[in-house]
DNA sequence: AATGAATGAGAGTTCATTCAT
DNA sequence: AATGAATGAACTCTCATTCAT
């Protein structure tokens, strides 16, 4: 009996997730240009050849890699959808980033590999956009809520403050006390 | 007759620097392994093979580069060398943090994305750590003097938001009040 | 649908053989050095890029085809094996080393011309030395067993000398009398 | 006062002859083609483009190098120019290569490098026939008047002797008895 | 759907040679 | 006569991509 066209697409959808995933690992370990198709292939246990069954050039893998990571960074905060964010959500917000740079560390070294290269950060910046301005409006109208004096920097300052944490947590992650860190945060920033 | 050793040193060091700020700048634009010493040298304005009569090997290069970037950077942050911070030297730390920032903006633009390359960071880690210590070091002290509960993680976090503050705003200088971001600040970390 | 490994493994060998024998060919008339990947590839009719897909260097290119002219030659002497050699097995053996010499000239030829170049020798120095050494044995105690005066500078002796005549054979057949020379050398070195 | 100009050409003449020294030298450390001419300058104590004062080219160079060698040898083995070759000459003429390998062994390493590279062979040819030529008559000759069966494989023969014992001396010079092997030569062959 | 042989452009690097000084 | 900066062609090797099977 023939499969049908569901489980084909499902069979298809789980290959293209392992050969995402085995690329991602790769990605953690060397730098992009470093990981070839071949190694790719190799890892995700299928030929070279099948490779380009799946995705067209090596750029878009990485492209859809990337874009993949944003999903589920944008849906796990996606918290309750008014845009208006509590202190206990404030709280579950700096805990929620540091949980994810703790369990996605290979992704997030993908990212910022990524992000840094001027000619890919073009490919994914509107995603990037898409998943960061709610977020930015969010979180102003919560410091405006509060009543400080420039909520917007504010804001701005604390995206920043997480980008640069988990640069630095990515670049060794035993050089830093998570807990600690996250305590330091939100005192200073709630 | 031959040139003259004044002469050749000034050819040497002029053609030095031009190759450098060259791949500087093309580095900025694109990911080192994407940028060729082909296009370095064209950009340059000399030919492949007289690259490696300044520099032994790309590799060589990049260290060079990221060196001599450093250098400029510890030299700026020379403070009065006594290893303690006071309240009055934080500031102006920060203070001379973004005027660098704003005032070699093109300069650090190039420097983060080359410096933020995985590969870069293992060629010139060690200079990097040789540089970073004793900074982080002074502001551990600094924080302890003061009697906080982490006195380490808040210095790491410091370090951490700078770098990320740097990377955005030189991502994008327009959405930065740097004047308000310097005061949140120096408010929240003093 | 995919080639059988039956398939993948006769175009693997006989590729294989024809850049060997392609490489051998070009290696004969030219150094080494001369030689480039892209002749060889040129010669043999493919690309530059698949001869990395058979050997994973040049030098390994080399390698593989000392070692293969080497193994045909120790498979030809391999005599009975005891590592003793009667008056009779002595004749039989310089009659071998000529006959192989004139049946296979052009091999010969390609064959010295790569193993005297110094390049090649630190190669597969080894490789000789473990066909050599049995071979300097046997014939050193030949020589003892006659009671003559060195018997190992002997037995070196003639082994120069089959040497020397290969190669004065391998470059000028003509001015050679086969016969008289294997006559000569029965006399004085029986 | 300037020079006269059979000072200039003396001059010019020790200074081509310490860089064809200084090649040799390390011809017999590195095959021809790792050798740049670069290097060969700094040994010679002086600059790249002087070199191409004396001479036009490497292979040049080589040539020239190989065309000495020929006429030092020549030169030795010139004996009594009478074409009669008593046995007294024989054995000296035997003891006086013997003599010429070892205290050259860097030339006869450069020597079979370069004949082994038809190319370079084609270039001294010419030299290397003149030289050899009338040593072949002498020796013919010499068998002729002993009365031995066949004088001119007789006169063949040795030539290669030589040569193999050359070759095999250049390539291990610990492993060979210059003394054992000469008395054993001159036995055999006088 | 699946393979891996095959391609070809381009990478970093070296070096004999030239030439302005 | 003398220098070494400069060139450009050639080198070995890599790899994303294609395609016959």
């Amino acid at each position: 009996m023939p499969r049908t066209e569901q489980q084909l697409v499902e069979i298809r959808e789980s290959r293209k997730a392992s050969i995402m995933d085995a690329a991602l690992h790769l990605f953690s370990e060397q730098s992009i240009d470093t990981v070839s198709i071949s190694l790719i292939a190799k890892r995700a246990g299928i030929s070279k050849g099948l490779m380009y069954n799946y995705f067209t050039s090596k750029e878009e893998l990485i492209k859809e890699i990337v874009i993949r990571g944003f999903d589920d960074f944008s849906n796990i905060f996606d918290l309750n959808k008014d845009g208006i964010l509590t202190e206990e959500e404030f709280v579950y917000f700096i805990d929620q980033t540091f949980f994810i740079l703790e369990s996605k560390q290979s992704f997030w070294k993908l990212y910022f590999a990524v992000v840094m290269q001027p000619k890919v950060m073009k490919l994914v910046e509107e995603k990037l956009m898409e998943v960061l301005t709610p977020f930015m409006i969010t979180l102003t109208k919560y410091y405006e809520t509060k009543g400080v004096e420039s909520p917007f920097a504010q804001a701005r300052l604390l995206g920043s403050l997480l980008d640069g944490v988990s640069l630095n947590y990515i670049a060794d992650p035993q050089g830093f006390s998570i807990e600690e860190t996250k305590k330091i945060i939100i005192e200073k920033f709630i």
